[in-house]
DNA sequence: TGATTACTTAGGCCTTGGCCTAAGTAATCA
DNA sequence: TGATTACTTAGGCCAAGGCCTAAGTAATCA
């Protein structure tokens, strides 16, 4: 799901269909691709789940779904939190040393000066 | 971004950051894998700024960074409310409907019935 | 019913990503 | 100072991803 969303056409698609369903050759008007190749990114959307389609006649139109974005937001806020609560207790740790100046200044050494 | 989370390698690498820092050697141990391997995922995490690292003597130590997460979470935050406006806007419209049982029926037909 | 339209399928080509081994280099250790 | 340790760099191989053209197929239209 993850790597639907690393390509900036993919995304584009989504952002277009979180404002109404639309057609294959509604959406693939915006982008300057072969339809096939268009086709393709439209059913990586759909393999993960971000999207669902049905035809009705000749056309075929896209639909959002949201649950999968969900997870992943899920996710990311899961292992930001889990840092920043880490954070906290650093900030807790920092709190009770106050006069040790010598182990603050390494903990606020630059972070990666070469390489 | 997204694709240096694609990667379940990689996001592993991240959960374990979330909890401490590491060096190099210590993330390797977890995964099967060649050092330079395994270097070119953390190099990946690096370039995106999901991680940072330092090198002290002949130890380099890695980071998470959170600010990137943040971006991420609020764009698929950004998706998903649009889309639920959107939802919600078509409640209210069928709220309205009320009585007229054909058009309702239609747009709760299951999506994708066939390919 | 013969044309159009709206996708779909098939096949090929080229780039990117991911993995590995071998061979450095720089920092410690004995 | 010679050996270890902890990465780093270089080079090569293979699979996956992404793009295209050409050739269908099924639904409408004239």
């Amino acid at each position: 799901m993850f790597h639907a969303l690393a390509d900036p056409t993919r995304r584009n698609v989504l952002q277009r269909l979180t404002g109404e369903n639309a057609a294959v050759s509604e959406l693939a008007q915006a982008f300057d691709m072969a339809l096939p190749s268009f086709l393709q990114r439209l059913d990586v959307l759909e393999e993960c789940g971000l999207v669902r389609s049905r035809k009705a006649g000749r056309v075929r139109t896209y639909q959002i779904t949201t649950r999968p974005l969900q997870v992943a937001e899920g996710w990311l806020a899961l292992q930001r939190t889990r840092w920043e609560s880490r954070l906290d207790q650093l900030d807790q740790y920092l709190l009770e040393l106050k006069s040790d100046a010598s182990k603050t200044a390494a903990l606020e050494a630059d972070y990666r000066p070469s390489r």
